[in-house]
DNA sequence: ATCTCATATCATGATACCACGATATGACGA
DNA sequence: TCGTCATATCGTGGTATCATGATATGAGAT
């Protein structure tokens, strides 16, 4: 029962579920994710260990960074949540800026490592428009 | 992004995963779950708008009884769901009494509907023991 | 229409959760 | 060993959620 509830509370907040669904993309760093998702290092890490805590993902250390992955138990159940939700998702603005951002990140990987800490994305990339 | 939100909200509470799962022994009426899970009436009825809200269950009115049901849609989820942390549901102490106590209610049923309203099932059965 | 009874909503106090800044940990290089 | 830097944890103020008792709604029966 318990277990269901942590399940539950890991998809109970849009932060974590912005955070999933970067993870569904590719494995990210926290460095990554801080670039991608544009939050603050401390909320993104304590979502992590919420998120670690359900058995959602699970870590690694490449190098300096710790590397965040989704099990391969609870993948398929996020991919059929996601999906069943797709509409909602894709139509969602935030989460389209969270997956252009979150490619633009991952192209500075170094044979796709990530190399560079925090910061890398800045809003310099608005003046584009 | 909302929509997964609020199933994961309504997964996020231990009483609401027990609603859940007598929900998907039977169909049934607040009467019933008040008596089958012993708790008060409102903390029911608001724990089952929120699980509505999410779209997971539906509602008919049957006589004067308000029945509940988890909708097509949701159900496949919800059983998954279950299933994967299944050892935890079975050895729970609350999901296991509360099976019980639904299966003693549904048997009050008359041709299949209830129909006596809430406080069937009183502490008296404990006496048997 | 009025009474009854099942269900829904409201009001409230206690607890849990969130974002964020500040600080701590711990692995790596010098 | 001593920095450095990525990540984790702590402290805090504000907000949401919970359980519960009191009240409201609304359908069926008289």
């Amino acid at each position: 029962m318990n277990d269901v509830v942590l399940i539950g509370k890991a998809l109970a907040d849009p932060t974590r579920v912005r955070i999933l669904y970067a993870l569904l993309q590719s494995d990210l760093c926290v460095c990554e994710l801080v670039d991608a998702l544009e939050m603050g290092q401390s909320t993104l890490s304590s979502h992590l260990q919420t998120i670690r805590q359900a058995g959602i993902v699970e870590t690694t250390r490449r190098h300096k960074m710790v590397s965040y992955a989704l099990t391969e138990e609870a993948r398929p159940l996020v991919e059929a949540i996601m999906h069943l939700n797709q509409a909602s998702l894709e139509t969602d603005r935030r989460i389209a800026r969270d997956r252009t951002r979150t490619a633009e990140r991952l192209a500075l990987r170094v044979h796709g490592v990530c190399q560079l800490g925090p910061g890398q994305l800045d809003r310099s990339e608005d003046r584009k428009k």
